[in-house]
DNA sequence: GTAGTATTTAAGCAAATGCTAAAATAAATA
DNA sequence: TATTTATTTTAGCATTTGCTTAAATACTAC
């Protein structure tokens, strides 16, 4: 233990180096916070299979999602909330059924993603 | 409720689509199982910022992480070890010192998000 | 061998997550 | 107005997550 910290005593590290990481660390987190959320919400098999669906469908209601998925209506409820929250879908009123789309922001940011599970390239991921 | 399923009675819905729809999720279902794992081994603030210093700098131990960062070694060698069992990264021991450093194949599945944080594009998420 | 360094592992715990079941909204229709 | 339909919200609970602290492992150098 050196000086309060509990930092390793390394050859190979160079403080000023460390320092520069640091710094720039500094300056991307908040693109770093928000980019983890959005990559936390789609983490998730359910959602990420909501995700695909919409992409896919384009418009889909908590209802057909609940039929492709086989799931409690209210679970996938909240998962669109969640998804909705982070700005990642947004959601349309139509007589007494809500639509849900993706955001086209987010759809481009998963767009590498959908076209990987479009072609089911699980092999890409494994290998 | 209609016959057992609390479905929707909706005047949209198609059962023949939903069934396409659900036998395609089953095909995909394995990859959307890996991608999900992955996604969400990235979507956690303390790992995505791991990702990405190993993407800028190569190689690093957990000491330098820790400094970087300003964490306890030990809470960063448990998200290593996540990391490491997800196939994110690998390992090679130098001496008394073990560098970590990226799979390739994930370094490319995550290379937009890493040049969007390079860039700090935070403006392209939140717009 | 013993001491020191780098790292992981295990135990414990508070907080977050995801589901179920039940109640609450809200719109459409009889 | 009362009922049906589509959906959300709330409460409760089991599981998972991420951290801290302390102990264990492994390599280096004296």
């Amino acid at each position: 233990m050196k000086d309060g910290t509990n930092s390793c005593i390394r050859v190979f590290a160079d403080a000023d180096h460390i320092n520069t990481c640091k710094k720039r660390m500094e300056n991307v987190n908040e693109t770093i916070q928000v980019l983890a959320n959005a990559l936390s919400l789609a983490g998730n098999e359910v959602r990420l299979k909501i995700l695909f669906l919409l992409y896919e469908e384009q418009n889909l209601c908590v209802c057909d999602l609940s039929d492709v998925l086989n799931m409690n209506v209210s679970a996938i409820s909240q998962h669109l909330r969640k998804l909705k929250d982070g700005n990642i879908i947004k959601s349309k009123k139509t007589g007494q059924t809500i639509f849900y789309a993706l955001n086209p922001e987010f759809g481009k940011l998963f767009q590498p993603y959908f076209s990987l599970i479009e072609k089911n390239q699980i092999d890409n991921l494994v290998s």
